[in-house]
DNA sequence: CTAGACCGCTAATGCGGTTTAGCGCTGGCA
DNA sequence: TGCCAGCGCTAAACCGCATTAGCGGTCTAG
């Protein structure tokens, strides 16, 4: 069991002082080149690393970031999305030497309390947070305690989005949802009164944004453009902002089609295949049944598929469905699942480097990830034809 | 943005030494009771927490434990093993006020590299290893590092399984399989050279064991008391020690029934998705097909499920599916599979106690997980009359 | 020719804890 | 009465690094 090297050890077999062996290593001025390089060969051959702890205690850097993922255990489930994700972050952090906290607690409650030790423990650096809700405790916490952050997920554009570029950098707005109104959505009763926070002092939190209006939009494209006239959002937590998000973007989306507003909505769940699966035999039960479904995420897809095999449902003939993320899961089921691809580990690599960004001292800033795509498969087709509009 | 207490804060407003704060707070004889609740007050009301650096640098202890995964990008797909895992780790670990430092990489090599870097910059006490393999070098590297380590689904005991009681410690044995023979199992082409570190050193590596054995002679027990003569095991990555610890198993329990080994298999694969179709539409392609498939995970089961489903091969009528893991995944699809349930969660719950224990001074051990239940649900029946034994 | 800037380096200090040595005091015992 | 043990506490050293002040020497500008 080696005993680690030391900035001493360094020193004496390089016969300088320590101060000489931190400035060479550190790349600060103050040795010539020589020196420095001899010291860095010297540092190689002990296989020097530094302490993090020491360094953090001096340079009150601990180079460590968190990440908290609260949910209820039963919910974390099947999804891909999650490590994805923190795959995505970790290619962007390993590079730049970082490590990762990691804390799965049971609501938010619980994170913000990891938040508070965290912070008061100096483990890490900044945070990266998931989830984003509508009356999120979670930023002004952040920024009452001065810990960077950057939120990922945050809904993008609202839905009259511009069918601009991709990826920009937006220095001057902030994470909490913008009180812009969204032209023709009016707060209802679905959706939780919007934050109160339309503070305007620059915010330690940056965010990545998701377009999921855009995303909503397209899916609708697709619907509407295969005759569908009757369409069920199976939507994810009420509490999300991106839940909201959604649901408004499909109230926009379907006005501006002329479409029903009784025909077209969302309803809420959990995410689970319990749920999912209920919601399906729920609003397939009724009078005018919809022929499209659209899930938020992979699983209730799944399950919903099940649900409409199981009641004798065929799909893509009576049925059609759409899943919002894409996974094997979509693909491995028959019929394979038509579905809203994103680049989620890119989603997580943008959120690092905005996180890194920040840390470094650069200005928090909202980056857009990239529009989600709809992979088309063999869940989707025209809607029965005796079906009236 | 509020400034961090320190225990110097402390002494200041309670009057007493730096150092009689640091044992009061740290429950060490030298303060007298009084002067510890006073102490301990005035520590709440101040907010104050012990900095991780601080206490790192000195009590050479940072308070943290690691894990890494090692998975290729397109491999860490569906599972919701992981998370599951991760989710009862962290419930041992929170109570212990300890963190947990994640990393996905793509390949042992790079596991290894993250150990090492981990060890010198001392920012673990400890670490997770998951997915022990055959030939496996990171007991002995975390050995050499001194870095305690609990291997987490080690093989449990042989396939001749005594039929005894489930958690038990067993503080001699080692991390790495012991070359205890196998009977009736010689090694074979598809199974790797057995590991030649058999080492008798007590190893700083302890482990939680999963009962690999115990699992597959039940599932065994049930399809061959279905009638089943003809099954083929979809295992995983061969050079996972659990999956040639299962194909070994199947072989042992097939000989003990009589069945003919060209009849009861195993074949090998990736866990993707892909390559349990792949394997599915290969096995049953052949002239005798098996009419029953064991898959070492729920996505491949689910993958087969759809291969079958598009054959037009009726599941259960004309093939039996057990899948090895349960998830949402297993419930969800038509017809619900019959699968093997473990208590993931619990498992980490396991895998973290044992680690402290370690870290607290406790002879590594050896825990044993309980034995998995099959649970048994639409996807496996007698098979077809026709089909000879 | 000298004052001051700059170079290359060392000594010393501090980060926030833990830990050891040692101090003054009290009490029990010979 | 004197001595020592033990209690409750403080002072100081230390962990490994970063950082600042400062030192002797050379180079440049005035």
């Amino acid at each position: 069991m080696a005993r680690r090297p030391t900035i001493k050890d360094i020193a004496r077999r390089a016969g300088v002082s320590e101060s000489a062996v931190s400035f060479a290593l550190n790349d600060r001025p103050g040795v010539s080149k020589d020196t420095r390089a001899r010291i860095r060969r010297v540092a190689e051959e002990l296989g020097w690393q530094a302490n993090s702890a020491a360094r953090a205690l001096s340079g009150e850097r601990s180079g460590a970031v968190g990440l908290v993922l609260a949910r209820p255990a039963h919910t974390l489930g099947v999804e891909s999305f999650f490590l994805q994700l923190v795959s995505g972050i970790q290619e962007v952090l390993a590079a730049a030497r970082t490590a990762l906290l990691f804390q799965v607690v049971e609501d938010v409650d619980a994170e913000c309390a990891v938040y508070r030790r965290w912070w008061a423990e100096r483990r890490v650096d900044g945070v990266l947070v998931v989830d984003p809700r509508t009356r999120d405790p979670r930023p002004a916490l952040l920024a009452e305690l001065g810990l960077p952050a950057v939120t990922i997920g945050e809904p993008g554009p609202p839905a009259e989005h511009a069918k601009g570029p991709g990826p920009m950098r937006d220095p001057g707005s902030m994470s909490v949802p913008a009180p812009s109104p969204v032209p023709g959505s009016s707060p209802t009763a679905l959706s939780p009164a919007p934050s109160s926070a339309p503070s305007s002092a620059p915010s330690p939190v940056s965010s990545v944004r998701a377009d999921d209006a855009g995303a909503m939009a397209q899916v609708l494209d697709h619907l509407h453009g295969l005759g569908h006239r009757r369409i069920v959002h199976i939507a994810g937590l009420p509490g999300l902002a991106h839940t909201v998000r959604r649901m408004e973007s499909l109230r926009v989306e379907a006005a501006r089609r002329g479409l029903d507003p009784g025909h077209v909505r969302s309803v809420v769940t959990d995410y689970s295949d319990a749920e999912g699966a209920a919601a399906t035999r729920r609003v397939l039960a009724e009078p005018q049944a919809p022929t499209a479904l659209v899930y938020d995420n992979d699983v209730m897809a799944v399950a919903g598929s099940a649900v409409a095999a199981e009641l004798g449902i065929p799909v893509p003939d009576r049925l059609s469905i759409v899943a919002w993320d894409d996974s094997a899961l979509c693909r491995v089921t028959h019929p394979r699942l038509t579905a809203l691809v994103r680049d989620t580990a890119g989603f997580g690599r943008l959120a690092a480097e905005e996180l890194l960004s920040v840390l470094a001292g650069g200005p928090p800033g909202v980056r857009e990830s990239e529009r989600p795509r709809l992979e088309s498969r063999d869940s989707t087709a025209p809607p029965p034809a005796h079906t009236d509009s």
